[in-house]
DNA sequence: AAAAGCAACAACCGCCAGGGG
DNA sequence: CCCCCTGGCGGTTGTTGCTTT
């Protein structure tokens, strides 16, 4: 018995997913909030599965995503965690808020590793790299980390997956909640976002564009508050006589409304 | 200025685990 | 206990934009 796909693909569409297309998820999931992926898609009138919803709306339409490249700090969290972890992004992210498993995949395949690799540090076993004349053949070819994902049998020598860290681990944790309380951050708990406070991307782009100088600000608001999809936001049903004195916070790349 | 090559990253794919019936 | 469904995960691919020639 062959596998189910998980959808119907016939007629669903793939690839880039469109502003109109971040739009309907993103009103849906804010008055709806999430619920079965499955029916995501058909309920908000889009032609895309509901893993692909899913993905969209974790990796990149979550109001409490950062955006943007990695900090020092946080780039030496993931070497850190990835020491100690492996390839478990999805364990190493929920130690870095607002940022995702893909992201820091992403960012650690295209940026970290090579750091390491000009540094002379083998990104996989993070031990010194022999010197090239040693180099053994298969070292050309990435070792496979212990495949936790699989079995999750191979447990690193601590696992940081629990409660309970390792001692450098545990540093790190305190070191990090000096900055950002991480101790019980966990996606499920953040509240997809309450009516009186909705991220707004940038005009005419849902994904970032950073603000990145002071004399874009002064048409911010306008370009916000006429845009189509703040309209369509307002025009929903939970917004009825709720827009009156709102406020615009801008920050490096969202902007936040409260009233 | 155009073409080729490269880097970055968004999105997809397939597998697995857990929960419910 | 088994089966099915759903969500989550990690690996991989495709696309886009930038840089170099």
């Amino acid at each position: 018995m062959g596998r189910q796909p998980c959808c119907d693909k016939v007629g669903l569409k793939k690839g880039p997913w469109t502003g109109e297309e971040d739009q309907k998820l993103i009103n849906f999931i804010l008055t709806n909030g999430q619920c079965c992926w499955r029916a995501v898609p058909k309920l908000a009138g889009l032609l895309r599965c509901g893993k692909s919803c899913r993905l969209r709306w974790t990796n990149y339409l979550r109001p409490d995503l950062k955006r943007g490249l990695l900090s020092e700090y946080e780039e030496k969290m993931v070497i850190d965690l990835h020491a100690k972890l492996g390839n478990r992004w999805s364990k190493i992210a929920s130690h870095l808020p607002g940022r995702t498993d893909n992201e820091i995949k992403n960012h650690w395949n295209t940026h970290i590793k090579k750091k390491l690799k000009k540094m002379g540090i083998d990104p996989l076993t993070h031990q010194p790299l022999p010197p090239p004349h040693q180099a053994q053949p298969s070292s050309c070819q990435e070792p496979t980390p212990p495949d936790h994902h699989k079995t999750e049998v191979v447990a690193p020598p601590h696992s940081a997956t629990e409660t309970t860290l390792p001692p450098s681990a545990a540093v790190e944790e305190n070191t990090m909640q000096g900055l950002i309380d991480t101790s019980d951050f966990c996606i499920d708990e953040i509240p997809v976002v309450q009516p009186h406070e909705i991220i707004v991307p940038c005009e005419g782009n849902l994904y970032s564009t950073p603000v990145s100088s002071s004399s874009s600000l002064s048409n911010l608001a306008e370009q916000l508050l006429f845009s189509d999809y703040f309209s369509e936001i307002m025009n929903d049903s939970i917004w009825e006589d709720e827009y009156r004195g709102l406020e615009l916070f801008i920050d490096n790349d969202s902007y936040l409304l409260k009233y």
